[in-house]
Order: C-alpha cells, then sequence, then structure tokens
DNA sequence: CTAAATACTTACTTATTAGTAAGTAACTCA
DNA sequence: TGAGTTACTTACTAATAAGTAAGTATTTAG
C-alpha cells in the first residue's frame, strides 16, 4: 500500500448509512461500498465481517447520537419549540438528498432483516419516541405548546408523520413535505 | 401438464403483491414466487416478461381499486367518518399481517425502481391523497368533522401517519398503530 | 531488530439473481 | 384433423451477491 487511510471504517459506516438511507439495507452491496472507496469487497469484510454487523454498527451510531441530543435537549434552556425543530431538522435534511430516515427504512426491510438487528431497532425507537414526548411535556407544562392526546400519543403522530414525509417527498416532491413539517409546529402553537 | 391452473396470472399477482407488503421490492425474486405457486421460474416470466412489469402491474392494480372505492365513496350516502373508516380499514387489515402499504413500500425502494414505475406511482398518490381530502371536505361541510388546516393538508397528514403507523407496527407491535388510528378518528370528531 | 498485529489485496467459492431459448402438452377453431 | 395458440417446463446464461482463505505491505512494540 502506498497511502494508508486515515479511518477507512468511518468512512464504511458514513457511505452505508448513505446507502441505507439512499437505496435501503436489501439494495446495496459491499461491492457498492468498495467501489464508493475505491478499495476491495474483502476490505469491507474485513472491517465488518457481514453486512448484518455493519447494520448493527450503524443503529448502534444512530443510538449514540440520538442519546447525545437527548442529553442536550435535557440540559438546553430551550423552548420546546426550539426542540423539536433540532428533532424535525434531520428529516428535513434528509429531504435535501432524497433520502429516508433510518427507522422507515428498517422498517420497510424489516422482515429480511436478522434477529440482532430486530430487537436493536426497537430501542431506538424507544429512544426517539421518549425525547419527543419529553419534549412535548415540557412545553405543554410551561404553556408553550398544546395537544389533547397524551404526549406518548403526540410523539406517535408526529413521529408517523415525518417518517412518512420523508417517504412521500421523494416521490411527490419537498413541497408535501413541508406542508407536513409546517402543520405539526402550528398545530402545536395553537 | 396434468392440471391447468384457473388462473396463474391472478395468482402470481396475487402472491406479487403479498410479497412487496411483506418482503419489499428488492427483497424477493421470481423464484420465490414460483415455488409458492408450485410452477417453474419462467412460467413466470412468461405472465410478466420482467419484473418491472409484474410491478407495474400490481400498481395498476392498486389504481383501480382506488379508483372504484373513490367512486364507491363519492356516491355512498355513508357519512364522513363511516367512509375514513373503508379508507382506514386496510391499513389495519395490513397490521394484522406484518406488512405496509404498497405506497410506503415503494418509496422505500423509489431510488432502485424503473422509471415507468417511478411515474406511476404519483398518480396513485394523487388518487388517493384526493379521494381523502373529497372525504374530509365533504365530512366539514356536514359539520360531522372537524379540522383547522386544509383538506388537502389534513389529507397528507392522515396519509402518513396511517402509512408510518403500520411500519412502526412491524417493530413495536400493533398497539401504537391503534393509537394512532384512534387518535386520528377522534382528533377529526372533536 | 524482529515478531506480531493491522489493514488491506488477490483470487477465489457458492448461491442467487433476472432473464432467455427451445421444447412440449393440451386446448381451440376452421 | 391438423395448424395454430396458450401455458407452461427444461435447461441454460451472465451478472451479481455475500463471504473466505491466503498472501502482502506497513506499522507498532518489546
Amino acid at each position: 500500500m502506498s497511502v494508508r487511510n486515515i479511518d477507512t471504517k468511518e468512512e464504511i459506516l458514513r457511505i452505508g448509512k448513505q446507502f441505507i438511507q439512499y437505496y435501503g439495507y436489501n439494495a446495496f452491496s459491499y461491492a457498492d461500498i468498495a467501489r464508493e472507496l475505491n478499495i476491495k469487497n474483502a476490505a469491507v469484510h474485513y472491517h465488518f465481517r457481514g453486512k448484518e454487523d455493519l447494520l448493527m454498527a450503524l443503529v448502534d451510531n444512530y443510538i449514540e447520537n440520538y442519546q447525545l441530543l437527548a442529553k442536550q435537549l435535557q440540559n438546553s434552556k430551550m423552548g420546546a419549540i426550539g426542540k423539536l425543530d433540532k428533532f424535525i431538522e434531520p428529516y428535513t435534511n434528509l429531504c435535501e438528498t432524497d433520502s429516508i430516515c433510518i427507522i422507515g427504512s428498517i422498517a420497510s426491510d424489516y422482515n429480511t432483516l436478522p434477529e440482532s438487528v430486530k430487537s436493536k431497532i426497537t430501542s431506538l425507537i424507544d429512544l426517539v419516541l421518549n425525547m419527543v414526548e419529553q419534549t412535548l411535556l415540557e412545553g405543554k407544562k410551561k404553556g408553550e405548546i398544546h395537544f389533547l392526546e397524551s404526549a406518548r400519543t403526540q410523539a406517535l403522530l408526529i413521529m408517523t408523520n415525518l417518517a412518512a414525509g420523508v417517504q412521500l417527498a421523494r416521490i411527490s416532491g419537498k413541497k408535501d413535505y413541508n406542508i407536513i413539517r409546517k402543520a405539526l409546529i402550528k398545530q402545536l402553537k395553537s
């Protein structure tokens, strides 16, 4: 080897994340990742024994990031709307690249995934739902936002609106996603 | 051939529909369909030249069915809530078999699909959204249901709640789907 | 300075994919 | 009755999938 890569493992994770959000788990291969990074097929297997391991690492990654976000939101003095914006922002970014969220992507391929991933994704959803729920409760307490359902139910509604919103945006364009996003915030404010 | 099948073509469509809702477009093969129907791979190709043609036929099928439903709802004397229930019912049935709706399934695999399908799925979404929008407008006019957003926006919210609701149900169970479904109806009634 | 560990490549295997060409049995209609 | 036509099967191909074993160059540690 002439030039060593600084961190191939992280690059594989980066591309893997991109691919799963753009193509879906069953529609990209180790060869695709290798091509993108100008390495060989087997190099990907060196860092992640199998596709299952790569997916597990990716989900772990998301869990870590959401745990971090949850802590940040907990400790932040930001208002509930601001916090929800922080939660919504990544979905808006996904739209820009015709990508969908990891939960939607995994849910779609769920019945073809190994058991290890199936059980891990449950904690990710729990984490996200709890974070939104807490933010909603806090905002309601402060009188900043309003909703009639339980915070948990409201969190479910918001999450499904966003997850399917980015999916819809792929087909009928970002306009529909933005309509959904704005309606969500508007409803909570009124 | 000893015994001729009554209608293999329709059987292929039936299984194809099942598979796309259960596994996703990129996770089932003609071999899978053939195995299920006890025919050979090539027999599937006889009825549908390629996977793309099968998918097109499936989407056409959905379009026909939704056109029929739209007409039925238009001519029905049923109330708006009853009509929405008729729209929601299939999603509830999908949940029972850990399946997701065709729009969600196609949206997830969208970036890997042939152009022909991509453009056709747009009309399906249009059809569904218009149907819900009209039902909402009618119900509002009669004072049967209430919502603050435009009927189109409200239709988008309902559709995304349901589409992602069935996806979520795969992972965290039917309970969450039912919470979403009941909250939707409750909100429209109040 | 050397042995082991790291980060790969080369070269392969086995399974599965979509798809096709050629053959065949049964039905259909003139 | 016999010449299509329909609905397949048999038997294949070329491409791609995930995955592995063995080799190699570079880095690190003692």
